[in-house]
DNA sequence: GGTGTTGCCGAAACCGGTTTCGGAATTTAT
DNA sequence: ATAAATTCCGAAACCGGTTTCGGCAACACC
């Protein structure tokens, strides 16, 4: 007698195909042919494999089906470490959205980091290689994003978090910046603002060109003439947002509001206002975008354009499942808007942009 | 003729066991053994399989290898989302430590996220199962943690980032948060504090009981009497650290240093301070710890015992994959030190604790 | 010079599934 | 009623590895 006791099944518990076949007397590979929805199996058959399957709590080893299918149910996610962009604050709730989309569908999560293009590339390589990925989210879409050139190489699945120009065959999910960007102009211009400026980001991001596009778009709107002084770029640290801020505000003409991309620009205008003597939510007011948690600490909190992150990973996450089971990309595409937070940084001007100029002459001299 | 191009394999090219074999005139039988390190074979075939292996780019399928050895090389972690102490600032980092710990090693890993216990029991339990995980990363120990129990019934490995009392059969990795407590207690009293005050996080948190202990043998050591009415406990977040510091500082005799377990509510600290007309650095002495980012920001910026959270990922990943390797759990075993980033918020004392009372009370009627 | 050993590798079973193929039973067409 | 088509399932190959088992040489021992 084998000493491991009674019913010590050497596979640790686990219930196999083999056992649901045989508890109906039936062969692993009809029950499996059921279970996968193969035409050639009779409808009652299916639903007692379906039932017993169930009862007996038979889940199959996804690894044990890539063997033969090549596909391990599982989605990569590469996390680039090496951006001072404020999206790594939003990194857990990403996960969280992607994650809930992942586990509802019985599939999984491979996350690794990279700290280059080049690491990123390798990267995704040997998930690929390995297998550990059927399909990829890409962060942070570049205008031209060597990545999607790889993958598609590759024929590997992949789906964008932001839009792409020209992306043909490509599925992505991505928030409407641009609509957030004319409406900051038009709540800025209906509080009596006249004088906008826009502070963007790195412009290789193709959301950065399309928030850009958004911002003049309300200009247009209201009638109001784009001034090259009044828009500047690059900037995504508080560090780039304080320089940007400064520069604009001791333009001859500055302006009373200032438009931000990203909150993390949208946080160095605190220390630029203060140290010019302005108060922000007066004498200059300040919309930001993206809804970092650093930005309800200041006084006045910013006012900002929240995305969610989670719901972005959650839909991400769907839409590449979907398109790994056979989806076509151009099919999976969705846009959300981004959502107003009024706080206290924006406000009527309390003084036209002269009166705002002479102001700060005034005062740092 | 296939109409795939003259050497399109059907496998997309990947090179399999079979294929090393087949060069060298051997069954992939011997190839595998030679490459796992089997005793019966010759070491010259070793070698030669090994070179050969490398040159054409040979790597195994991990969940090819499963479904014989029932590992998948990969590591679970779980994330707890539900939680506002400031290890999700981390998250980045210690993903980051970990992700390339695991990648060295041509491991990988599955990362979930759960938001209470009941769903993180099951997403351990799913990721078990599924063989997604060969063994966990488990953040946060708690005093007394019910992942132990389960994950030491189910026979699975796993590591722990923090301590645990009584730790039978755990490996850890955890930075001695108790000396950066006693440092804290020893530089204040350096300067010249000589009521000084602690505010604990949730005492359910095993790091937390043993901060505590620091901070008393930092007392103990400067023959400075523990106070009750100078320990609060339960403050990880902002809004709980402001409570704690006012009532601390409205006491008859206020702390002039408050030791602070998380960074998260010594930020607490600066707006209590501010509404009592009190200036941090001089008139109230704040230190903190872990590191946060935050602290950077306000003015004096936050001084406090930084942890490397980055290093702890590492580090964690590569103590539990050794212990999966067959090492001894209690042979796995690391320690670190936080180190002392000091920046504004400490200072000698402005005035002793009954001066500060009087001032306190002066400033607020 | 027989007889153990020992070293080394081939052959084949095996892991847990999927997929192809063929054939028996039933239904439909003639 | 018979032929043809269809339905449905069993049998077996297969995926890419690992592991067990057995046997052929070469060597050592007495």
């Amino acid at each position: 007698m084998a000493a491991r006791g009674w019913n010590a099944k050497p596979n640790g518990g686990r219930v196999k195909i083999s056992d649901v076949a045989g508890a109906l007397n039936l062969t692993k590979g009809t029950v499996s042919r059921a279970l996968n929805g193969y035409p050639d199996i009779a409808e009652s058959t299916r639903l007692r494999v379906r039932s017993e399957a169930r009862r007996m709590g038979y889940v199959p080893l996804s690894h044990a089906q890539a063997i033969r299918t090549g596909r391990t149910r599982s989605l990569g996610l590469v996390w680039r470490v090496d951006s001072h962009d404020g999206h790594r604050a939003f990194l857990s709730e990403f996960l969280d959205g992607v994650s809930r989309a992942v586990s509802e569908r019985d599939w999984s999560l491979t996350v690794s980091t990279a700290d280059s293009d080049v690491s990123e590339r390798a990267t995704l390589r040997r998930l690929l290689r390995e297998r550990k990925a059927d399909g990829f989210i890409l962060p942070r879409t570049m205008a031209q994003d060597p990545r999607v050139e790889w993958l598609r190489k590759e024929e590997a699945p992949f789906v964008l978090y932001g839009r792409i120009a020209g992306g043909r065959g490509c599925s992505w999910f991505d928030f409407l910046g641009e609509n957030a960007m004319r409406d900051s102009v038009l709540h800025l211009h209906a509080l009596g603002h006249r004088r906008i400026a826009f502070v963007n980001s790195d412009p290789r991001y193709n959301y950065a060109l399309l928030r850009k596009e958004g911002f003049l778009e309300g200009l247009s709107a209201r009638s109001m003439r784009p001034d090259p002084e009044l828009m500047a770029f690059g900037a995504m640290t508080p560090e780039a947002g304080e320089a940007a801020a400064r520069k604009l505000l001791c333009l001859r003409e500055p302006p009373t509001g200032i438009v931000f991309a990203q909150d993390m620009a949208a946080l160095g205008a605190y220390p630029a206002a203060a140290s010019l003597g302005l108060e922000i939510g007066r004498d200059v007011s300040i919309v930001g975008y993206d809804g970092v948690p650093e930005g309800a600490s200041p006084t006045p909190a910013l006012s900002t354009f929240a995305v969610d992150s989670r719901w972005a990973g959650s839909r991400l996450a769907a839409l590449l499942i979907d398109q790994i089971r056979g989806g076509s990309p151009e099919d999976l595409r969705e846009t959300a808007e981004a959502r107003f937070v009024s706080r206290g940084s924006d406000g009527p001007p309390s003084r036209s942009s002269r009166e705002l100029a002479k102001f700060i002459n005034h005062a740092s001299t």
